[in-house]
DNA sequence: GAGTGGTCTAGACCACAGC
DNA sequence: CTGTGGTCTAGACCACTCA
């Protein structure tokens, strides 16, 4: 790497030390390939570790960043696109080496938050389908599918926990896609997702919200924690669309 | 607010906290109400000042707070749905205090990176646009439209930046909905974003890339950036989905 | 001017990976 | 054991808002 001394300027140090940063990695350093150490690399661009590590936790959410504890700072791979929401065209997907693991399903009276999004009544009881989504070896994302134990009442007497998540899941396919509406925002993984994906609590995910209908009701809720680190969430009919290099992030805009 | 000693426990400090402030805010503020300063707050918690930002970092990642210099931390609203996607069905949308603004209109040689994402040769020509997305007065978007020249000839000889603009637009409705693909991943705004957007740089933003088909080919290609602590992206047909109270979160995951 | 959040420092100790 | 990133501290100064 180059030399170090950071040019006077106008906008907070932690910034423009981004930005050399960038410049940087993008030069001489390739995927995979380790960083020098925070201390070396503070001391060499004149700064305090704090100062430095601001940098870097920049980087890292702009996804160009990996840190592993015990290990070192890493170049991160470009983002994963992930599609989301296009009907399941049976084993056309699962082909791309995408997977879905079912972690667990319970059943229970709906929380105050849960009963609101649902548009039933407290209490009532609901049951929920935890699964992980696996592409390509790696878990990006933690799943919670919510459906109202009133609309499925064959499932009342199923004991097995395996036999309900199934019939949980067959459920939403029979909905179809007409009824399906999204959304996605920002958030972080609380204790217990962040369990399953791996990372520690905070870490920043993608949340998508899924509402299924039927019949002009709501007949189910899916909230999916993305990891945002390593995800880029692709929508639309994926078929169609053109394949060009879909590589190059925001950095197009500018 | 109530007292402040935290109990002894494996997780983090900050983290601690942070669910700790959550819950204090959920039960004794509301929003737009300003919070204790953070000298004071650190001191009540009996924590230093930079482990209480780290905490009160978290939960503005996550939209529940807001900070301004000079004025104090208030309790964020919750956030705003915005619309991506679907089709502008004419006066509908604007109606619900939706609105464009144009910032500016470009003519210039294709960078790599855009020549990339465009599929075509670098140093080709382009269109760009630059607006702003603007929801009940808030600026919560910019964008950047890019449209290869070679694809609108008689525009080529359009002098005004206004009209350039409004043809490089007619074009792309005129594409339609059926060519459209799009993704979603979590970004930081650069300098000039930024400043669109009013907020500092390396504010987070979810950039939304958007791929206009048309025959098969690209025809363009648009990049806008959400300010992530106030949006949450809708997708999907909006008018047949249900409308529950769709105010809260993740939290009705856990 | 006083009060706020934003930046930066220099140092300490902890938790984890790998030899 | 050494080396890494993760957490936490106590203090300083700056940039901004508002009376």
């Amino acid at each position: 790497m180059g030399q170090g001394t950071l040019t006077a300027v106008a906008e907070p140090k932690y910034w423009h030390l981004r930005t050399v940063l960038l410049r940087t990695m993008d030069a001489e350093f390739s995927t995979g390939q380790v960083m020098p150490n925070e201390r070396e690399l503070s001391a060499r661009f004149g700064v305090a570790r704090a100062t430095l590590r601001q940098a870097l936790d920049q980087l890292e959410l702009e996804g160009r960043l990996v840190r592993r504890r015990g290990i070192g700072t890493l170049v991160a791979a470009p983002r994963v696109g992930v599609p989301v929401g296009d009907r399941e065209s049976g084993r056309a997907r699962s082909a791309r080496g995408q997977e879905w693991k079912v972690v667990d399903c319970t059943t229970a009276a709906a929380s105050a938050a849960l009963a609101r999004t649902l548009g039933i009544a407290e209490g009532e009881q609901v049951h929920t389908v935890r699964r992980l989504r696996i592409v390509q070896g790696v878990t990006v994302a933690a799943e919670s599918l919510h459906v109202p134990a009133a609309g499925l009442p064959h499932l009342a007497v199923v004991v097995d926990e395996n036999d309900r998540a199934r019939g949980v899941l067959r459920q939403l396919e029979r909905l179809g896609a007409d009824g399906e509406s999204r959304s996605v925002e920002l958030g972080v993984a609380e204790s217990a997702e962040a369990a399953l994906l791996e990372r520690p609590p905070g870490t920043p995910v993608l949340v998508v919200t899924t509402q299924y209908a039927a019949a002009g009701r709501l007949a189910a809720v899916g909230v999916s924690t993305y990891r945002a680190d390593t995800c880029k969430l692709t929508f639309g009919e994926s078929g169609a669309a053109v394949q060009v290099a879909a590589t190059s992030t925001a950095t197009a805009a500018s």
